[in-house]
DNA sequence: GGTTAGCACTCAACTCCCCCGAGTGCTAAT
DNA sequence: ATTAGCACTCGGGGGAGTTGAGTGCTAACC
């Protein structure tokens, strides 16, 4: 059952002036508005059908119409012209970019900053390690006898941790150990060496639990329940939205911003290399329900992904968001993986959502 | 000139009572908390002095008192009683360090999060390495021929940077790059090395940027301008408080918040290890004129100090917020430099802010 | 002289009421 | 199918009036 033309162009004309004005829409707004004139009556007639059928919402009886989420989501898939990013825009942002991303560490949270900056709303960064990389080998670097830092080496990166022990470990034993652990991992039997040691040593003993730190951080970066790496930048700009004018609101939402397993699993689905939208219901935590995820995925490297997207009210400008985040992400993918880069945007910044 | 003791009690209920209900403070309500009945008129003739020497500002004329920063000042200092800790909650602490506080990396994040949580109120968690330590090796992880992770040890620290080169480095020379790096770092002459490495080996030469790289990271941690790590927890947790209503007033200071190199700057001078108070106008930050800082600084190692606090409403409950904070840095100081601690706060809690 | 009762005064906040106007739905004419 | 017209709805804005908490001041009291 399409939507004749008539109603789809009202429909467009309706979600475009709510998103400018956050004002509900009225009958005579939107009449003046065609090039070949219309009257405000007839307008109603077609409004009060595309109620029926699901697309609009009267505040009260006499406030205009507002656009439900199916309306944004026919709007997103198939009423939305795309935006084009000028080249002005493509400078600035490229400008942002040229320094600072070479070192991984880095790469997440200027992503963030960056898709905060240019969209102006809140961004999330996730980076997530494809089903738990395996830890291939693990590095003790001395700083004292009491202190360790921990590197473990994966496929296609590294993470580090310091450690201090309850009792000093002298150098030629944390060798030794080293040599030990990796033989282990090597045989993937390192929690039979843990509970070897553990049977051998004093609780407390420096070597043990360096072992014990090791085996479970290397389950951690195995394992399924890893937490993924987690940025939010530019919180602040929810408030900018009348939407968020109510502090329970808000503080809700920063709440849940603040959370960063909960924002990890954002990331948990498969994501398609395009510009996802999910809009309010279609969110599947609740705190979620009435805004707006906009996010895309780029390749870190072969085997890690990130993720990076907005998250605002329903109503925000989606053409101009989906635009400027796919420039970004598109940057992004060739930044960090050489040339090859995997992101393969239509280059009209289309875009389907996905529930 | 001592204020006499009716017009200190007087202040002191004032105080108390705007903490409570954040609505300013009449007359018939003080005179009614006295054992020893006072008329209104007569706190009135009190109020009034009081207001002439600069301790209470009338909202409006009809509308009761409310205490000046002069006020909190004096509660701080000299009227308030402190805040006795009790055991219930002093075990709830400890149950929540118990776990996860021997990492290094996570003390922070987690002195954060427990901070937040024990006071109910947005926490800053900051790490002070005096002077920028200096670095006295690295070592470079081989990840794959085009990925190294380097680590940098200090005299009590170490932390890793995962580098991506531009062009593939077999691992034979990297580990000649780093014995020659180490040899520099040794004589303290890292610059001249990369200097001389930039004449011998191309642009994009993965040795050549290794260097680079590694000079770098050397410079930015033994430098005046190391941006120091901070952590902040329970934003939104401001947004409780009703001066943060206004959401004009809540962004900025959550704006604030999310730049870190300014929230640094609040660990800049020499901090006491007492809990230390700056009301209102007496924080050097403008955005932070009319919020209260409440933090004290714990020993994470000889070298290394951290800073605990809390932002919150000039109006926050200070002899609780201090008795809770006060035993949280004890228990970190414990924790961190094992039973040695270098914390001393007077076991009653009494705290003098220093501006 | 310090304290207090009493009283006039102030002013934000609340309520009540009215009106305006944007917007709707329906009907009848085109 | 479209549109002009009209009655109707209802939120919001703008006083006017009222309330009540609070003040300052004065005069009496101990």
């Amino acid at each position: 059952m399409e939507l004749p033309e008539r109603k789809r162009q009202i429909l467009k004309a309706i979600v475009e002036s709510y998103i400018e004005t956050a004002e509900p829409v009225g009958s005579k707004m939107i009449a003046g508005v065609f090039s070949q004139p219309i009257s405000s009556a007839t307008i109603r007639n077609e409004m009060s059908e595309l109620e029926e059928l699901g697309f609009l919402e009267k505040p009260h009886v006499s406030a205009g119409r507002v656009p439900s989420y199916a309306a944004y989501r026919l709007y997103v898939d198939e009423l939305m012209e795309s935006y084009r990013v000028t080249t002005g825009e493509i400078e600035r942002l490229q400008a942002a970019m040229r320094s600072r991303l070479r070192e991984l560490d880095n790469i997440m949270v200027n992503a963030s900053r960056i898709v905060s900056h240019f969209t102006d709303h809140t961004s999330v960064s996730i980076v997530d390690r494809a089903g738990g990389a395996s830890v291939r080998k693990v590095q003790l670097v001395s700083v004292d006898d009491m202190t360790y830092a921990a590197v473990f080496v994966t496929e296609n990166d590294a993470r580090s941790k310091v450690l201090r022990l309850p009792s000093p470990l002298p150098g030629n034993e944390a060798s030794l150990l080293e040599r030990a652990l990796n033989l282990a991992i090597g045989q993937r039997r390192l929690p039979e060496l843990v509970s070897g040691l553990r049977m051998m040593a004093a609780p407390g003993n420096g070597a043990l639990f360096l072992a014990e730190k090791v085996l479970e951080q290397v389950r951690e970066l195995e394992g399924e329940n890893h937490s993924a790496d987690v940025y939010v930048d530019g919180a602040a700009r929810l408030l900018n939205n009348r939407e968020y004018q109510d502090p329970e609101k808000a503080r809700d939402l920063l709440d849940y911003l603040s959370d960063r397993k909960k924002v990890g699993e954002l990331a948990r689905d498969e994501i398609p290399y395009v510009v996802n939208i999910r809009i309010g219901p279609e969110n599947t935590d609740p705190r979620l329900r009435d805004v707006s995820f906009v996010f895309t995925a780029y390749d870190l490297d072969e085997r890690t992904r990130g993720i990076v997207g907005v998250i605002g009210p329903t109503r925000m400008d989606y053409a101009r968001t989906i635009a400027r985040l796919s420039a970004i992400a598109r940057q992004l993918s060739r930044l960090a993986s050489g040339e090859n880069a995997k992101y393969k945007l239509k280059e009209s910044g289309e875009a389907h959502g996905g529930k």
